[in-house]
DNA sequence: GAAAAGAATTGAGTTCGTTCATTTTTGAAG
DNA sequence: CTTCAAAAATGAACGAACTCAATTCTTTTC
């Protein structure tokens, strides 16, 4: 099972996304070669392509890593939500939020969200339309979670509502890494606003 | 004014814009070479890009004509809603998803949107952000008309509704172009779904 | 342990978007 | 009408993603 080949293969694909990863991060997405992250994670270029369909996908690869870190860290929250709804929903949405730039630059949302919708057939693409999906989910937990526990009125549509809440959020981080200078805070302070506004017409009574 | 130099300057343009218009359409953007778009309009390689920034850009033209129409559109709506909230929600989103694909392909629409999340500072691409703005200010506009016209809750923040309604209408064409099996009967189906739900907690009483 | 089969690696070659030094066209001035 | 400057057009050259025929490395078989 563990033979050489099996072990040489574990080994190449976590030289080459390490190398991707670190060079994306430091020197941006665009700047970065084909050629430059085969010499970093010593394999031919033709390796790098029999390892990922191409630069793109590469790029969502990591990027998947990181929206299953997100989404675990959701599962808390939907668990056990604060009791008041535009807390639980800014709770959820922080961790989101905060999470997305500690590993990942701007440039490199940007243009993983951009490659989702370009070429959605790709095999990372698929798994990061999937992961994303699971996040919409999330939210939707949540919403029949607050339902469950009588914080939120049980006649919505949790999962109509969860699936609308849960584009905006995504929405609103497109135009967030769409502008280099817009700072997180601003991001907060524009999401959680409109969280409010559904928020109070959610809530019990 | 209308010297001989403008006077080929606007036709050189329309003859670009017309070209690769048909040929995107036809072919697939993708398929399309830069050479071929400049040998339809009968321009250089070099003179195309003297006229657009690049491939994408190009695209971004074609696609900003659409939307300044279906913005124009919408405006019918805005003035003289339908008397129910789910009614006139779907009367303005009918307007903007019934006109997507009179025009442009699925794949037009792909490329347009990811080139606008990843090269969002390129001419048309800013042209595009900014047609995209008004959509949404058009829908914030319409949740305050049916306030004003006592057909909604005047209490909730129409500006903050009107974002999230468009946000999610924005997501869900997204999801609609994604999937190239995916009918517009479906997408209808579902946003109906989802506005639904908001439009009964944003009714009077 | 040698040999054959098959799996994986390799990098030179192809393609296509984009650039830029050169040439051509236009409009203004004398 | 001629000359000159500025604007615009041109296409050959460049760079980078991606491909594929030839080669090398693993595993299996006898």
């Amino acid at each position: 099972m563990a033979g050489l080949r099996e072990k040489q293969k574990a080994d190449r694909t976590r030289r080459i996304l390490e190398a991707a990863s670190r060079l994306f991060r430091d020197r941006g997405y665009g700047a970065i070669r084909i050629e430059d992250i085969a010499q970093a994670a010593e394999v031919s270029v033709g390796t790098l392509y029999n390892y990922f369909t191409n630069k793109g996908d590469l790029l969502l690869a990591i990027v998947s890593m990181e929206v299953e870190e997100v989404l675990d860290s959701g599962h808390a929250i939907v668990e056990n939500p604060p009791a008041d709804i535009a807390d639980a929903l800014a709770a959820l949405i922080g961790i989101y939020y905060d999470h997305s730039l500690i590993y990942l630059s701007k440039e490199m949302w940007r243009t993983a969200m951009a490659l989702s919708i370009e070429a959605p057939e790709t095999p990372f693409s698929v798994r990061y339309t999937e992961l994303d999906s699971k996040l919409a989910t999330q939210v939707c937990d949540l919403i029949a979670r607050l339902q469950a526990l009588g914080y939120a009125r049980a006649t919505v549509d949790a999962q109509a509502m969860g699936q609308v809440i849960f584009h905006n959020l995504n929405q609103m981080f497109i135009e967030y890494v769409k502008q280099d200078a817009m700072p997180l805070a601003t991001l907060h302070a524009r999401t959680t606003r409109q969280n409010r506004a559904l928020a109070e017409m959610l809530r019990q009574g």
